[in-house]
DNA sequence: CGGGAGGTTGACCACCATCAACTGCTGTGG
DNA sequence: CCACAGCAGTTGATGGTGGTCAACCTCCCG
C-alpha cells in the first residue's frame, strides 16, 4: 500500500538517493489527510502561512490576480508536488493556492518540514532542486507568454503536461485526461476561453490531437512539439 | 574599502543576522573578478556550468530565445545578486546570462559555492530565501505579460526596478538611470521596440515621469504605481 | 566625416478580445 | 420523471491593441 509519505518519498528520490533514515523521517512527518473539492482555495495571496501543503492525488494550481481583476496561473501540479515549499522560509503567501480537481491534500506544519530540512542535508538537497526547477518552469512560462502566439501557448501547456506525466510514470504519452477547463487553459496562458477554444480546434485540425470533451488523443507527438516549440529540457528531468 | 565579498555579505545580511564565523568564510571565497562589456553572454542555455557569478557592479539579465528566434528576457539583475545560483545543483543551464551594461564579475567555483553552504546553515538559507525570492519574481512576471496591456507591462517594470533600487539603497526614488535600450523593454515586456517608446511616451504624457534619454525623474509615483498595478508585497523585501 | 545603434513617427493590418447567442451536459429539486 | 439552472463548450460578428514595415532623426564614436 502507498501511504502519502511514499508519494512524498518518491518525488525527492528522484533527485538525490535517500537513505533508511531519510525515509524513515519523512514517514514519520506529521501530516494531515484533508480530501479538497474542486476550484477551491487553500491558500489566498497574502495569508500569513504557517502549514505547507503535499499534493497526494488530484491536481492543483497556483494563480495570481492583477489589479483588473484578471486571473493568471501561474503554474500547476501533480501529485507528489509540495505546493508551498516557499512558505518555510518565506511565511506571506504572495500567490494564491487552488485545487482543480478533487484532490487529496496532505498538511503538514512548517515547523516540522523545517526541523527534517535542518536534520537531513540530503532531504535540504531535493527541496532545493525541486525549488530550483519549480523556477525554471517559472522561466518558460514567462517565455510562453511574452513571445509565442496562441497556438504554440496552447500547444506547449498541452507539452509541458504531457511531459510532466511521463516524468510521473503514470499513465500512456498518446492518452491522457487534461483536467483544465478551456477558461483555466485561457488564464495559464494568457487567452480567453473562447480563442482557446478556436485555438485548440486549429491545432487538432492540423492532426496534431483529438480530444472528446477532456479526453485527448495525441496523433503526433513531434507535430505537436514542434508547434509549441517544445524543449523539455528546462524540465530538468534526471532519468 | 568594500571589497566583492562585502557586496555579497550586505546581500546576504538582509536575509539572515550573520556570524562573524559568516563573514569570514565569504571573504575567504576564491573569487575570480571580471570585467566585462555590455551585451556579452556570461552563458549559453545548454551550457553545463561549474561556476556561479556574482555579480559585482553593473547590470545584467536573464534571457530565453523561443523556436521563432524571439529573445525574452525573464529578469534583471543589480549588485549583489548572485546570477546562477541553480548551478550548484542543476549543471546545465536554462537560459542565457547577458551583460546589460559594464559590469563586474565575481566568478565562483560551484566546488567552492557548495562547501560554503553545506558549512554554514544559515548562508545556505539565505541564499535559498533568495532563490524563493527569485521565483515569486518570476511569477509576477507570468502575471505581468500575460494579464496586463503595454502601459501597465511597462510602468511595472519601471516600478520593480525603482523598489528594488530603493531595497539596495542605492539611490533617490525620484531620480534614476535606466540601464535598457527600449528594444531590452520590449524583451521583457514581450512588446517591439516600437510599442515600448509609444507606450512611454503615453505614460510620460500624463504625468507620472519625465525621462531624457535613459534619465528618468519620477513626477507622480503613486500614479506610476497604479498604472502598473505595482504592489511591491511579491518582492517579499525584509525592512 | 561616416557609420551604426538607439530612438521616433507614420501607415497599415493581423491577432486576439469582446460581446452575444446558442448548444449540450449534469445535477438538483419539485 | 421532468423542469430548470448552471456551467462548459461552440460559433459568429466586430473592433481595438499592438505587430510589422519603413523612413528618418539624433547621438556617439571611430
Amino acid at each position: 500500500m502507498t501511504t502519502p509519505a511514499d508519494i512524498l518519498v518518491a518525488k525527492l528520490g528522484k533527485f538525490v538517493r535517500l537513505g533508511q533514515p531519510e525515509e524513515d523521517a519523512i514517514h514519520a512527518l506529521p501530516m494531515t489527510i484533508l480530501h479538497v473539492k474542486p476550484n477551491r482555495y487553500l491558500i489566498r495571496e497574502g495569508d500569513k502561512v504557517s502549514r505547507c501543503h503535499l499534493l497526494i492525488d488530484g491536481y492543483a494550481c497556483r494563480s495570481k490576480i492583477s489589479r483588473h481583476g484578471k486571473r493568471q496561473i501561474v503554474s500547476f501540479h501533480m501529485p507528489g508536488d509540495v505546493l508551498d515549499l516557499q512558505h518555510t522560509l518565506l511565511p506571506c503567501a504572495d500567490h494564491n493556492l487552488q485545487t482543480v480537481t478533487n484532490t487529496t491534500i496532505g498538511r503538514i506544519a512548517v515547523r516540522d518540514l523545517s526541523a527534517l530540512i535542518k536534520e537531513f542535508p540530503l532531504i535540504a538537497q531535493a527541496f532545493a532542486m525541486d525549488v530550483l526547477i519549480d523556477a525554471s518552469i517559472f522561466r518558460e512560462w514567462v517565455l510562453n507568454v511574452g513571445t509565442r502566439d496562441a497556438k504554440s501557448r496552447v500547444a506547449h501547456m498541452l507539452c509541458e503536461f504531457i511531459a510532466r506525466r511521463q516524468i510521473l510514470g503514470s499513465d500512456s504519452a498518446e492518452q491522457t485526461e487534461l483536467p483544465f477547463s478551456q477558461e483555466q487553459i485561457g488564464d495559464a496562458t494568457g487567452l480567453t476561453a473562447v480563442h482557446v477554444n478556436r485555438t485548440l480546434r486549429k491545432i487538432s485540425d492540423e492532426g496534431a490531437f483529438t480530444h472528446t470533451g477532456r479526453q485527448y488523443t495525441i496523433k503526433d507527438w513531434p507535430k505537436l512539439q514542434n508547434i509549441a516549440g517544445f524543449d523539455p529540457a528546462y524540465l530538468h528531468q534526471m532519468a
